[in-house]
DNA sequence: CAGGCAAAAAGTGCATGCACTTGCCTTTGG
DNA sequence: CCAAAGGCAAGTGCATGCACTTTTTGCCTG
C-alpha cells in the first residue's frame, strides 16, 4: 500500500520519522528488529536519503540503534532501563500534577474535572477503548496543567517511548474501575490545590501501572499480540 | 581528504553533530543564527549530505530549528522556555538528590564527599577555572548516584541545554563561597540518608543559580563574552 | 520615489551513484 | 575434518546532481 500520505504537513524525512516512530511506539515495529534502508526506502517509495536522514533523527531521540555501518534496529530496551523509564515517568507525572495543583487555570480545572466525571461512563460501560481515550487526554491534561513547557517536553516524550509497554496493562481484570479512582484521588487533589498530595497521588499512579505492565512485557512488547510482522 | 577526525569515534555525522553541538552548546554559535549547509559543509570540508543529517539530529534533540525549505537556525530559546528549562532543572537535580540520598553506595557517598571536600580549596583560592570543574564533576555525581540511566539521561541534556545560560553565573561576587556552601547542605543530607532535605537543597541550589543567571543573559546567551562570530 | 512584479540567484530536498565496510561463504592448506 | 584466508554479496556512508522553493535584485510603472 506504500503507506503515507496519512500524514499531511512536513517534508519527506517528517512524515518518515513520524512513520517509523509511530511503528516503533505502537509496537508494529518490535525491540532489536532490523530497519533496513533500502526495504523502508522501497517501503514509502522514496530514496535512501530520507530514509537515513529519518533514522538518523529516531536514534537521535533514542527509538533507534545506529551501529556503524552495521545498520540501524529498533532500540533494545532492557528490563533495567525499562524500570528507570517507568521510575521516571513516575517522577514526572508527579511534578506534573504537583505544578497543577499550583497552576491550573479554573478553566482547567474545570475541565479536567468535567472530562473525568464523563470517563466514569466508560468505566460503567467497561470500554476499555474509549476510556484508553480518556485516559490519554485525562493525562495530557496534567502535562499541559504544570504550565511548564520543559517538563511537558520531556514526560510526552518519555511517556511515548513507554506506550508499547502500557499496552498490555488493561488486560488486568477491573483495572479500568482501579485506574479511575486512582485518577479522582489526583483530580480531587488537583481541585483542593493540594500540591503535595497531587504529586503522591500521580506518582502512586504511574508505580500500578509500572508494575501492571511488567507483568506481561517482559523485555519484548506484544509478545502475545502482534502478528502481522513488520517485514514486507 | 581533510578537515575532521580530532574527534576520533563514529561516523562523519556523528562528528558534526557532536561539533555543531558544542559550539551551540558553548554559545560560540548563538541563538537564531543561521546555519547554512553550504557553508557548514565547507567549514568541516565534507559535502553536504552529512551536514543535513548532522542539522536532522541537532533538530530532533532541540538545539536547533528547521524550517522546511528554509533553513536552520540555532535554535531560539524565549525567556519564557529558558524559565521552564532552569524550573525543570531544578525538579530533575531534587530528584537526582533524592535518590542519591537513597542509593548511593557507599563508595559513592565517600568520593562525593571527598570531592567536595576537595573543592573548598578552590573556593579559598578563588580559582573560579578549577572550582567549575569541580561543580560540574559534583553534580554529574548526583546524577550518576541515582541509579536510574533515564533521569541521568533527561538532567544531562537539560543542563546541557542551560550550559549557555549558567556561564555568567560566576561572576557574581561571592558566588563560589555560596555555591560551595549549598552543595554542602546537598552532600550532608546525603550523607546521613535524608532524602526529602538532600531534594530540597538540590532545588533551591539550581533555583539560586537560576535566578544569578536570569539576571545577567536576557535572551541571548554571552551578551558580552563571544565574538569569533561563527561565519568563514 | 515608493510599490510591485518578474527573473535570477541562492539555498533546500531528494535521487542516484560509487567507494568502502561487514558478514558470509567458499576455498585451500594443514 | 577443521581453521584460516580469500572473495563475494549485501548494505552502509558520503558525494554529486538536479528539481523545486524561497529570497533577492533590478526594472518598470504609477
Amino acid at each position: 500500500m506504500s503507506g503515507r500520505r496519512l500524514v499531511r504537513s512536513g517534508t519527506t524525512v517528517d512524515q518518515m520519522v513520524r512513520a517509523i516512530a509511530d511503528r516503533i511506539v505502537t509496537g508494529y515495529l518490535r525491540p532489536g528488529e532490523k530497519l533496513d534502508e533500502a526495504s523502508l526506502a522501497a517501503r514509502f517509495d522514496v530514496s535512501r536519503t530520507p530514509v537515513r536522514e529519518a533514522l538518523g533523527q529516531l536514534s537521535a531521540i533514542g527509538l533507534v540503534e545506529r551501529r556503524p555501518n552495521r545498520g540501524a534496529i529498533v532500540a533494545v530496551v532492557t528490563q533495567e532501563h525499562l524500570a528507570s523509564m517507568f521510575e521516571s515517568m513516575a517522577e514526572l507525572e508527579a511534578i506534573c500534577a504537583r505544578f497543577s495543583a499550583e497552576r491550573m487555570t479554573g478553566t482547567e480545572r474545570r475541565s479536567l474535572e468535567k472530562e473525568h466525571q464523563a470517563s466514569a461512563r466508560m468505566v460503567q460501560l467497561g470500554a476499555e477503548e474509549d476510556y484508553e481515550h480518556f485516559n490519554t487526554e485525562f493525562h495530557s491534561r496534567l502535562y499541559r496543567g504544570a504550565h511548564n513547557t520543559h517538563i511537558h517536553d520531556l514526560t510526552v516524550a518519555t511517556r511515548s517511548r513507554l506506550a508499547p509497554f502500557r499496552r498490555a496493562q488493561f488486560m488486568l481484570p477491573g483495572r479500568l474501575a482501579k485506574s479511575w479512582q486512582e485518577h479522582d484521588v489526583i483530580v480531587t487533589a488537583i481541585m483542593r490545590g493540594d500540591a503535595a498530595a497531587a504529586g503522591k497521588a500521580a506518582r502512586d499512579h504511574v508505580s500500578i501501572v509500572s508494575e501492571a505492565s511488567a507483568v506481561f512485557a517482559a523485555v519484548d512488547p506484544m509478545e502475545a499480540t502482534l502478528s502481522l510482522s513488520a517485514r514486507r
